[in-house]
DNA sequence: AGTCGTTTCAAACGATCGTTTCAATCGACT
DNA sequence: AGTCGATTGAAACGATCGTTTGAAACGACT
């Protein structure tokens, strides 16, 4: 195997504390969590397995600081975002309640630095893991938020019923999550091992994402009348 | 615990090759590939470990058969519409592009009748897998199909360029994956336990998923006009 | 009845997991 | 220098994982 002894990218010079969220946030984000052991998470920081227990108290409290962390700027914004909606003038449009849930999550990459993407991957990994602990504790951080902009899109939406509010919603967090994580670029772009894989979603992207949403959710209102070429 | 003593749900009269297809089917897509333990897994089809190895050699060549049963129906199915619209009138629609690649997906309910939606449950959660193993088993098995498929997106969207291609494409995959698996619905819907969660994507949805799919598309085409309430 | 190939079962194997323990080390303060 | 709390390190714990083994049970055929 093409190994190096020390494979810690994280930076020395931080804390033990913060190198091992960093090396959490990167290894959760690619490998998953339960598929993510602590050796090699502590490997990965430069650290000793007993860190994780000392700082955070297990796996799982390790798992809610990285959550805690990656999540309350992007909760915050969300939320002010919405506050700044709600104090507009009416109504709310579609397009600009979208971008200001997905905006957010996509300014990771911008707001972590070189760390970005790693931080969207872990998001978007959480996102879709099928543990139902982990969801649980992603639930808690960004239920809340969630929670408002649940009900904001059903006060756009007055035409859909619940069903359809939540159809729309489960969408747009299914899109984010995808790109995210970043989980099917590899099917196009099998390259494995490298680790800077994936360096995250550009502008570009950006604008393509909120568009279709936008385009999506506004094209399941008229429902039947999509056999436009 | 509400235990019961047996909780093995295939049907005994099948053979132990069938249960054990079921029970993995259900259990991988409910729980994750690498979160079912063989043991679990045996004990739900009413088996013994050993009968893992004895039919399919080990767990990977267990995931492989459920791969392969799961979705030779539904490549078919996609090969098979594709070549009725490459061989009829031009140019392609995008929503009957979308349609012909979606609806054999959302078909798996009906089309396994009760364990439709375990079906349709374990495609969208081998997707959404974090393992590069198991997502290349996957890959293996639909590559063909849907390298055609991208094609034709391609040949359909001659204004996008390729990497609003697999953007497009990417993002179709994504919600087929999230409405499949019912990831996101225990957010709402925090009912665990009982074995009969998630009936599966009805006539509804699939109308929505459709157009929700083809209205993003369309809508990722004008980028950035979609400023509209 | 007896034989053979197929299938199932209980038990054990080595590996790895998260967690715990306890001594060694470090930095600040008297 | 010496003391104490904070932090780190190496080693071991019990549990669980996928896999393997060898014998028992089964059905079909002579």
């Amino acid at each position: 195997m093409a190994g190096s002894d020390q494979e810690h990218t994280a930076r020395q010079s931080a804390s033990t504390r913060e190198r091992l969220l960093e090396s959490a946030t990167r290894l959760f984000g690619e490998r998953g969590i339960e598929a993510t052991s602590l050796r090699a998470l502590t490997d990965a920081a430069g650290s000793n397995i007993a860190a994780v227990n000392y700082h955070f108290g297990s796996k799982e409290g390790l798992l809610r600081a990285v959550v805690d962390q990656t999540m309350r700027a992007v909760n915050d914004e969300r939320a002010l975002r919405l506050d700044e909606l709600e104090s507009a003038a009416r109504p709310m449009s579609i397009a600009a309640l979208v971008r200001a849930f997905v905006e957010p999550g996509i300014g990771l990459v911008e707001g972590h630095g070189h760390r970005g993407s790693d931080v969207a991957r872990f998001i978007g990994r959480v996102m879709s893991e099928p543990d139902a602990r982990v969801r649980q504790i992603f639930a808690e951080q960004v239920e809340p938020v969630e929670g408002r902009y649940l009900a904001a899109f059903g006060r756009a939406l007055p035409d859909l019923d619940e069903d359809g509010v939540r159809f729309v919603y489960t969408s747009m967090l299914g899109l984010l999550s995808v790109h995210q994580s970043g989980s099917f670029t590899t099917l196009w772009a099998p390259e494995e091992g490298s680790g800077t894989a994936a360096s995250g979603l550009g502008i570009v992207d950006r604008e393509r994402l909120v568009a279709f949403i936008t385009g999506g959710i506004l094209a399941t209102l008229t429902a039947r009348a999509t056999t436009v070429p």
